[in-house]
DNA sequence: ACCTGAACACCGTTCAAGT
DNA sequence: ACCTGAACACCGTTCAAGT
């Protein structure tokens, strides 16, 4: 529901009475509404993460370009993460460990396809910024392939024209 | 009080106290909180705008660093924005012209520093993602700088290189 | 341990009435 | 035209009480 209509836009009462159970209950299980909503986070990430494990073998482009085609369906919860972290401590930690993990990904790929090693950060920076402007604002699947393949292109001018 | 409290966190009753009115007076003026919160989006982009007209004669990526440092302050708004921009047609549409504008300012720039005409508009888009990623996570002016330069960075080889 | 009806505190917004 | 006290509808959350 928070998918769908947004996290601000479904009260707790709505969730309650689809799960057929009075309002308070939802709070025996959950903290808050964020805590809530850290849960659906967690849910969404892990499956995310279980595709993208069975494309192990495929350019690391067309790995990122589908990932952020998958993760673009909850771009609702992207606009949210960052409207609760400024807010609540578990959206904020679960907003930063998954920068992280973004993080770590996009460095693995740009230093394996060869960006000099000093422009490592902010390169990966400039591709965080990317990935999360894209589950931000939804593309259409040709200018979402232009971009990624636009940041992903080696740094270095390819091997033809270094060698004599 | 948007800025440095946040949007969600400051109530009707707070800015009303705060301009020695009643809390419905604010009704007189402003349709409801979104358009007050658009007025306020108007006067910041305005006076930075008016700054940055200033700085005509630097070069380039000088002058984005430092609108981006400026517009950094404002970061609270903008997580805001991209929240109620999913709900509220005012909001909506300034973001939507917000991104207009960058687009243009971008698009001039890369433009005149040799990007080639083909990737132009996927290079714009990156810019784009990267000013707004700036914005949503405020980062130390180092690494703020290394990142726009290596953004700004023209595109063909220096003509060192190209020459013999 | 699990669930509930009822209440509480707070919010944006509106109404009817004033000057 | 400009401002107000009082109310309304809605929200997240808690309390005391049940099984």
């Amino acid at each position: 529901m928070f998918v769908d209509g947004g996290y601000d836009a479904t009260p707790m009462t709505r969730i309650a009475s689809a799960a057929r159970v009075a309002t308070n209950t939802i709070y025996w299980y959950f903290k808050d509404k964020d805590e809530l909503l850290v849960a659906v986070l967690d849910r969404v990430l892990a499956r995310a993460l279980a595709d993208a494990a069975s494309r192990d073998q495929e350019p690391w482009a067309d790995q990122l370009l589908w990932a952020v085609g998958q993760l673009e369906q909850f771009h609702r919860l992207v606009t949210v993460v960052h409207a609760r972290a400024a807010t609540s401590p578990v959206v904020n930690d679960w907003h930063e460990s998954f920068h992280r993990l973004v993080d770590d990904i996009l460095t693995d790929g740009f230093r394996k396809t060869g960006t000099p090693e000093e422009s490592l950060r902010a390169m990966t920076q400039v591709g965080v910024f990317v990935v999360e402007g894209l589950l931000l604002h939804p593309h259409s699947v040709p200018d979402r392939r232009e971009i990624i393949e636009l940041l992903t292109r080696p740094q270095r001018p390819p091997a033809a024209l270094d060698s004599p």
